[in-house]
DNA sequence: TGTACATCAGTGAACGCGCGTTCACTGATGTAC
DNA sequence: TGTACATCAGTGAACGCGCGTTCACTGATGTAC
């Protein structure tokens, strides 16, 4: 049984990073003070030190909450879709990570935006990093099970052949090298996509920000999944 | 003539210039400050002022400075590269972009990184901005005289194809609706690429970063240019 | 070419603010017997 | 169930540091006649 103490520092630690999420907004992740963070909980400066050992582990403690947020937004949305609709697995997990940033920016530009001076990220976010691509290989799994995986237009160039093989050996994982190199390609290339919208890059560019991004995303999914069987 | 004081004028400000950028690669965007800039300067804080009426236009300055330095780099790459070689233009692009981002990762993380907080850019940075997107557009607009540019697959969803119909006529583009959303596409996939290579997101996905980003780089090209000519 | 005045660069002190972290302490909660 | 001790949460003061910006001032450079 949890003690009265034990939860009352569950409350303390959820509260001190709500706060901390909120500071993130307005000053961002090199602006964020604990005092400030004190200040809003009405407790003395000191007193979040009993929670946290210091700035850098509360910051930690946000970007691995990040990372998990995103990978479960990530999960709810793919597990509404139907096992054998590939694409519409992959576009609903694309349009998942796109509205998380979008509610979530602070958070989103602490995990994928410029590195914080001075910080260095802990194993412990490792992790958390990888709910979000294991998804994304679930459905490229399932796709080269199917036989609906994109037929490969043109060979991978030796020294990232011997990568993903690498990867592919390491991580245990049922896809020909092909497929993975283009599976990195398009998380890469929906990350990216969501960063250079998100930042700003294409406020005068183009208006209509989601319908481009859907059109891309799409794209990007096709270079990877087939949506119709090959003829046999 | 230029006066000693404005000779004396221009050299100071250049010489801000540099050492912000070297703080910049310490402390970030966030952390640049006026004073730390006036001690490696040997200066009084407050003479700064003379040249930098606030933090913030230094900011500015240094901003308008590296989209500019960005996009001479990529000039200087397109330049080596024979006019009809289209894809090699490409390519030399966007290596050449790849390079400076790394050999001036603080400066990349100013224009492409996180929202600096607080921070609201002027209308002076929209000029210097342009500057690698218009290398890109001569580019394709080239590949569509030559009748290089690649061919349709799918049409584009209407509120994209208006996005891109309206850019078109504001800018005055002679290229294909279908084409110029590939180009926008490319350039975003371009520094979308740089970005999560830069910020660290394959460093335990992928040894050979440059490798990866070639041969992601050709195909970004290749959908938007064929390197041979369609045959009539 | 020489003088009178205006402009500019740089000084030094100050204002008012913020920060992370440590430490000795008080009082409350938990635990072992 | 009751007591003795250990653990923990929160306090308040302090250390030592940083920041942007303003202002009255001195002395040098530039300009107009």
């Amino acid at each position: 049984m949890a003690t009265t103490r034990a939860r009352a520092r569950e409350e303390l630690v959820a509260e001190i990073k709500r706060s901390a999420r909120r500071h993130l907004v307005r000053d961002g992740a090199a602006g964020l003070s604990l005092r400030a963070v004190a200040r809003d909980l009405e407790m003395v400066s000191s007193a979040v030190y009993r929670y946290f050992p210091s700035r850098e582990d509360l910051l930690t403690a946000l970007i691995i909450d990040a990372y998990d947020a995103f990978g479960a937004a990530a999960e709810r949305a793919e597990a509404t879709v139907s096992r054998d609709d590939l694409m519409g697995r992959w576009m609903a997990v694309a349009h998942a990570a796109y509205r998380w940033s979008g509610r979530h920016s602070a958070e989103y530009a602490l995990i994928f935006g410029s590195p914080v001076p001075g910080y260095r990220a802990p194993s412990d976010t490792i992790g958390p990093a990888t709910r979000f691509t294991t998804v994304l290989l679930r459905i490229l799994e399932d796709a080269h099970a199917a036989g609906l995986a994109s037929p490969v237009y043109e060979p991978l160039s030796a020294p990232v052949l011997d990568d993903v093989q690498r990867l592919r050996s390491e991580q245990g994982l049922d896809i020909e090298p092909d497929q993975l190199a283009g599976a990195i390609r398009a998380w890469t290339g929906l990350i990216g996509l969501i960063t250079f919208i998100r930042f700003g890059h294409l406020h005068k560019v183009v208006r209509d920000h989601e319908s481009f991004f859907d059109d891309s995303v799409r794209r990007l999914g096709r270079s990877v999944i087939c949506e119709v069987s090959p003829p046999r």
